[in-house]
DNA sequence: GTTTTATGTCAGTGTTGTTGACTTTCCAAG
DNA sequence: CTTGGAAAGTCAACAACACTGACATAAAAC
């Protein structure tokens, strides 16, 4: 990768289009890599990707309310409400009442809601564990770089509210 | 990051849940960034995100055949019908009946056509151009590796078969 | 007490995926 | 040369899931 350092110190990049086209490539190729296992489990529970962000930012953060999941998600409360819907009459996310205020609701995942949650979990973190070991330790850590400064700033804040900073 | 070195020289990556749920997360809301300045545009021509993936791609390989976008995209022959049929009647792509095998439809980008693929990949670029930017170098690397890692093997043969090694 | 906020619902629309049935073309076995 | 199957593409119908807009309810805020 070409960069050359200026007089102040500051790096600079000089990256052609076709390699800025290959990394948007590698970017939707491994997406498709990056929800294929979650898919298919998730076709056997007939619920789709949508309820699979729910059951994974609802387990991330128990007790979240509704308003709080769809700055997250990005989609519309009525988008949102369809997917809660069905989590709740399938018996796999439990809405209560919020005490402070009862206009919220608190979302939290069922015994058999957290299962699933695992089972798509699992599948995902294990892609994820065996691209980070083809790829390597310092591979990593630039992935995660990368990645942050291509969300939108909005999007930046959710992701770094519940920042690891483990022991990088 | 944790890594330690076995007797045998591998490289082993001691990753928590948490560190690969955080890769995850960020793969999540990165790719809502980098998918949200073409969608704008497209929203204006009235085409989806699908019409973009066909653009990019006939764009990318002039003349390629439907079956061969097929197994690139990942979606059945119908489906990208759809999307083709929509490009052709708005006049953004050319369909010729192949000469060698006259049941084959070579694809091509018309001029109106090619200035749109060019609107849309230049905002998709710059997105990624400022990542780049303010990743660094070393980052980009990791990135470009982890996420060939993450893809199936399929699809990253695809990848692979317009490889830019560039100058790295 | 009026306004705002949080949530939920109904109706309608659009994109994008699916399957099934069909035509045209090619190729190869008889 | 014909015939039958496979391949490429198309048309139609349907399903999932996103969207907007309008409206309802309840509770908090001012």
């Amino acid at each position: 990768m070409a960069d050359t350092q200026t007089p102040g110190g500051q790096t600079l990049l000089f990256l052609t289009d076709e390699q800025l086209r290959k990394g948007i490539e590698a970017m939707f190729f491994a997406y498709r890599g990056f929800t294929a296992d979650p898919d298919r489990i998730l076709e056997e529970y007939r619920l789709g990707r949508a309820h699979h962000r729910a059951l994974h930012f609802i387990s991330r953060a128990p007790g979240t309310t509704v308003n709080n999941l769809l700055s997250i998600l990005g989609v519309t409360k009525q988008s949102l409400n369809r997917v809660l819907r069905t989590l709740i009459d399938d018996g796999l996310v439990e809405s209560r009442v919020g005490t402070r205020d009862k206009r919220e609701r608190h979302l939290f995942l069922t015994e058999s809601g957290a299962a699933l949650e695992q089972e798509l979990s699992t599948a995902q973190r294990e892609r994820m564990r065996q691209a980070y070991r083809e790829a390597g330790p310092e591979a990593v850590q630039g992935f995660r770089t990368v990645l942050e400064a291509m969300m939108d700033p909005e999007l930046r804040h959710h992701f770094n509210r519940t920042r690891d900073d483990g022991d990088e």
